[in-house]
RNA sequence: GCCCGGGUGGUGAAACUGGUAGACACGCAGGACUUAAAAUCCUGUGGCCAGAAAUGGCUGUGCGGGUUCAAGUCCCGCCCCGGGUACCA
């Protein structure tokens, strides 16, 4: 026996965590008895920099969820894995030599020790690492499948690329055009075949136009290609027109790279976040990615010197401002720009095509504010009113989006009105008052003016009317357009999944199930080869097959093995099939998702996909992955500064740097002062006087070589202040501790520090991502050595809100170590003798109970933690103050709190005489009889309208009572009239009436 | 610019569908124990005012209005902070 401390918290979560791996309590299997819960963690990248207290947040979350659950007699699936392909190792690698798949090995080593020592309860034994042959063989498996697939648009399912041969030799492909409009038939500007030219087409003809179906296609695109890194990236992985890894310049290019439709599944993607539990900014997110926007496909006659074309076809959300076009713009890249171009116009328009092929992608973004365009000289016919509207080419116009070209309507568009003007191009008004001749007015409300049949219509009611008129005619349709690209799915790079297909006759075909997985060669050789082949194409042997087909010499992005890894867990070690049928039914959708923010798009997109399609091809029976998401917030580091004085130094009249020399005395100036600095001329000569000082001692004391250096105090005025980041660990709240500050770096063995009156030095602060290179970074191991991991746990739940970021600080944790310390003391005497009792427990200790357990049980479904351990204090603090020691009372407690500290629990429930693991235990649920019989509802009613229901508790104070009756009779007469100046009615405590 | 969040004590934060604002914890102050310190425990703690005291009054959830018997919570306008996103027609 023994007290709550250090010693004892160690020697209880040694004895747990031994226990807890030896008795396999952990393991999971499926069972039919019972109701499955699934909490999935999204599983980490294993950095080489390990963890910090930011990542176990959701980990503890989750584990919370699991354990709770399980106490609820749940079957509860809770596993852990890897994201271990990607880039970082792969820089790694080039940079120090040491291959990927040994330095990951060694990352996940450090992730699972740390990640043991905080006591989760995860399932070791469903682990999984998408670096695997063993897993990456399916992830290679789906992707086969989904190559196999096609996207039937009538059905709105993917199916079997069978079923579409099928149809092409039944009936062509007149039902079924292709997907992409800007695809034809080989060697052809044809897109409609019949099925007697499907027959007649030779094997390469035919796998190119199903190419233009399958779901995992290989095309001409443009991608973002990144010199610096030597590969192709995805949208999502460039900012601002720069790598998102690295800051590198990205620019576009055309290459044959693999890409995933997903285009195809937009509808479905959106149709399903309404079914659903994510956050509303996480929903947003996504349907601002997908980017559906409504509207109607117009085409209008082109008149133009040339004969070659005669109709231009635009995209708008607008029909209803037709009567306002007054001019058209195109796309610099668009196709029609050459044939209508007039004579007079050519030479401008050449050198605008020129100006916008010079300009870089950055550029482009940057400058998005700039006008630019060129008159083509061709027009094209209002259908409505016949006017001549005049066709513009402009870079603001996208190629890539809708028909690449727009119809302007400057009174009612921003960038069209900001073009008309710019261009002198004159604005029709056809809202009236709604435009005031300076700015557009994007309004529906407007009455139509100047709109022929659409005049007196509103806006709104108006956009059906015209696309009506516009079918009728001919010349136009109801068109839906998505923002979201493609997927590429190629990245040259080594450390990821290879692609299993072989390519003959310059096409690929995918390779037999039973030669999987296509193993990743080992090689040392991870640079690109920068023509845009990956690094697996230096490794001739491997790419060239001996009957002459290849390889493909790029791999698969890390969504790949991101993209369907909660399913694997299900049944982990299948050498059959990705997930056994059976287990697949049984667990389902993850009932629980928790992770970053960051993942909005791309990962959760690409699972979600994933999913439909195995749906779609008959392996899943449900179409979403997570039902439920929570995106816990970031914790942020809180970096500390120093202010080096920076001065310049002399050496025979030269002047250099003097942070180019470690031996260069540093001055730091205490951070009040520097605040201080501005203002007070004494500082200013305080700070110069100390520096003189320096230089001289400095001399004195300097190294031989650097004998003619002398530093110059003049040379610094108070801007000259460097903020340096000082490691956290030798900052005191914001006080340095100045000798382990000169212990820390040899550079600052000799530093001088102006400090505050106090003879303090006070650093700088600032809330930042936490990172080594801001030497802000706090391990959890060092707080589980300090406190244990139930306290760490306990703290990073008590923080705050989970889903809220907040910068990590200490100032609190001694509060939940005391709670701890408190339970513990509820089951032992002072001195940590075992004093459980096993007497009735009074009805205060059961309402005590009941109402606790009834509160934690609410937080815990809100998944508001932060008010659990508030009530688990409370509680506690109750109880000590009552000395109960009761087992009826304590037993569930201890059962409740063990999913927030798992290692003080089972060693006191093992004291209470449990064989069994607490995991195994039963939530008691709280009783909500009991509560009600020892309370009483009483009506307050206000103006005759029962207003609320108030809760009095029966073991209130006997004056209370008194007041409640008084206040009952004035209640009553209230109703009969006579309403009292004021009525306070608090439950359980006070009541104050004013007549 | 647009779309989401969010502004509450010295600090982290509670407050269910409008009903005691500041639970719980940190910090701080005072006290107990101690030769002393640490640890621990107890008491107090939004601000202002009155009172010897118990206590009472006023005020208070970014700012300005409004609805309501009642507003941190609902409505309108504005300011600030965080995140996402951007020539997407």
């Amino acid at each position: 026996m023994a007290e709550y401390s250090k010693e004892e918290i160690r020697k209880i979560e040694d004895k747990w965590r031994e226990k807890w791996v030896n008795q396999q309590v952990y393991k999971t299997s499926e069972d039919p008895s019972k109701p499955k819960y699934y909490v999935l963690d999204m599983f980490p990248y294993p950095s080489g920099a390990g963890l910090h207290v930011g990542h176990p947040l959701g980990y503890i979350a989750s584990d919370i969820v699991a354990r709770f659950k399980r106490n609820k007699g749940f079957n509860v699936l809770h596993p852990m894995g890897f994201d271990a392909f990607g880039l970082p190792a792969e820089q790694y690698a080039m940079e120090h030599g040491i291959h990927p798949a040994l330095s990951t090995r060694q990352n996940i080593d450090t992730f699972k020790r740390q990640l043991n020592k905080i006591g989760f309860c995860y399932d070791w034994s469903r682990e999984v690492q998408t670096c695997d042959p063993a897993y990456y063989r399916w992830t290679q498996w789906i992707f086969l499948q989904i190559f196999d697939s096609w996207f039937n648009r009538q059905k709105e399912k993917a199916e079997r690329i069978s079923t579409l041969i099928n149809i092409f030799e039944k009936e062509g492909n007149s039902r079924h055009p292709f997907p992409n409009a800007n695809s034809t038939l080989p060697n052809s500007s044809q897109t409609r075949f019949t099925p007697e030219q499907w027959k007649s087409y030779k094997e390469k003809e035919q796998q190119e136009i199903l190419m233009h179906y399958r779901l995992a296609y290989l095309a001409y695109t443009d991608v973002n290609w990144c010199e610096a890194l030597g590969t192709v990236l995805a949208n999502d992985e460039v900012i601002n027109g720069v790598s998102y890894r690295g800051g590198f310049p990205v620019v576009r290019k055309q290459m044959r790279q693999w890409s995933l439709r997903i285009t195809e599944y937009a509808e479905r993607l959106l149709k399903g976040l309404e079914e659903i539990d994510f956050s509303d900014s996480m929903k947003e997110v996504q349907r601002n990615w997908i980017g559906k926007s409504v509207g109607a496909k117009i085409t209008f006659k082109v008149k133009s010197e040339q004969s070659g074309a005669d109709s231009l076809t635009v995209f708008t959300t607008r029909p209803d401002t037709i009567f306002g076009v007054d001019f058209m713009v195109v796309a610099p890249e668009h196709e029609l720009v050459k044939q209508i171009t007039a004579r007079a116009q050519a030479i401008e328009v050449e050198k605008y095509l020129k100006y916008v092929e010079s300009r870089s992608e950055i550029e482009r973004m940057a400058e998005v504010k700039k006008i630019t365009g060129c008159f083509t000289g061709a027009y094209a016919i209002n259908p409505f009113n016949k006017r001549e509207i005049p066709i513009w080419i402009s870079e603001y116009v996208l190629i890539g989006y809708g028909t690449g070209a727009i119809m302007g309507v400057p009174c009612g568009d921003e960038r069209d009105h900001k073009f008309a003007k710019h261009f002198t191009i004159p604005v029709t008004n056809i809202i009236g008052q709604y435009y005031d001749g300076s700015e557009a007015n994007p309004t529906y409300d407007a009455v139509l003016e100047n709109s022929g049949f659409l005049n007196g219509m509103t806006m709104k009611d108006a956009i059906p009317v015209v696309v009506d008129k516009l079918v009728e005619l001919g010349i136009g349709q109801r068109q839906v357009n998505y923002k979201m690209r493609d997927a590429g799915w190629s990245r040259q790079r080594y450390w990821g999944e290879p692609f299993p297909v072989v390519y003959r006759d310059d096409m690929p075909y995918a390779m037999d199930e039973k030669d999987l997985p296509l193993e990743l060669p080992p090689s040392n050789n991870f640079k690109p080869t920068g023509t845009g082949e990956g690094p697996l194409a230096n490794l001739k042997d491997w790419i060239h097959l001996k009957n002459g087909e290849t390889r493909d010499s790029n791999t698969m992005p890390t969504h790949a093995g991101a993209a369907w890894y909660f399913l694997r867990y299900m049944d982990p070690h299948n050498p059959t099939s990705f997930a056994g049928k059976g287990k697949l039914d049984y667990w389902g959708q993850v009932d629980v998702y928790i992770g970053g923010s960051e993942h909005a798009v791309a990962h959760l997109l690409y699972s979600r996909l994933w999913v439909k399609i195995l749906r779609d091809l008959g392996y899943l029976n449900f179409d979403e992955p997570f039902k439920k998401l929570i995106n816990q917030g970031k914790i942020t580091g809180d970096s500390r500064f120093v202010y080096r004085a920076t001065v310049t130094w002399r050496t025979e009249g030269a002047e250099t740097n003097p942070e180019s020399d470690p031996h260069t005395p540093a001055l730091f100036i205490s951070d009040g002062i520097r605040q201080k600095l501005q203002q007070s001329d004494a500082l200013q000569n305080r700070i110069t006087e100390k520096l003189k000082l320096i230089s001289k001692t400095y001399i004195e004391k300097g190294p031989a070589t650097h004998g003619e250096l002398r530093l110059n105090p003049d040379s610094w005025t108070p801007e000259n202040l460097t903020p340096l980041h000082v490691d956290i660990n030798i900052v005191n709240g914001l006080e340095l501790d100045i000798e382990a500050f000169r212990k820390w770096q040899p550079q600052f063995l000799t530093a001088e520090f102006v400090t505050e009156e106090d003879g303090r030095y006070l650093c700088g602060s600032a809330i930042e991502k936490m990172s080594k290179s801001k030497y802000n970074v706090v391990n959890p191991d060092d707080i589980i050595e300090k406190y244990g991991a139930d306290t760490l746990r306990l703290y990073e739940m008590f923080l705050g809100p989970l889903e809220q970021s907040k910068p990590w600080n200490t100032n609190g944790i001694d509060g939940v170590y005391k709670f701890l310390r408190r339970f513990w003391n509820l089951f032992h005497d002072g001195k940590g003798n075992w004093t459980i009792s096993s007497a009735e427990p009074t009805r205060v200790e059961l309402k005590i109970l009941h109402k606790t357990l009834k509160k934690v049980e609410q937080d815990i479904g809100n998944f508001s933690f932060n008010t659990s351990v508030s009530e688990f204090m409370i509680c506690a603090n109750e109880l000590t103050a009552l000395k109960c020691n009761k087992r009826a009372v304590l037993e569930p407690l201890v059962i409740a709190l063990s999913p927030f500290a798992p290692h003080v629990c089972e060693e006191l429930w093992e004291l209470l005489g449990h064989p069994e693991s607490i995991l195994n235990a039963s939530f008691v649920s709280f009783d909500e009889q009991y509560l009600k019989e020892n309370s009483f509802e009483y009506p307050i009613s206000i103006n005759g309208k029962v207003r609320t229901m108030m809760n009095f508790a029966l073991d209130m104070p006997k004056e209370d009572i008194e007041k409640i009756v008084l206040a009952s009779e004035i209640v009553q007469k209230w109703s009969e009239g006579k309403p009292p100046k004021k009525v306070i009615i608090v439950p359980g405590k006070i009541v104050n009436v004013v007549l």
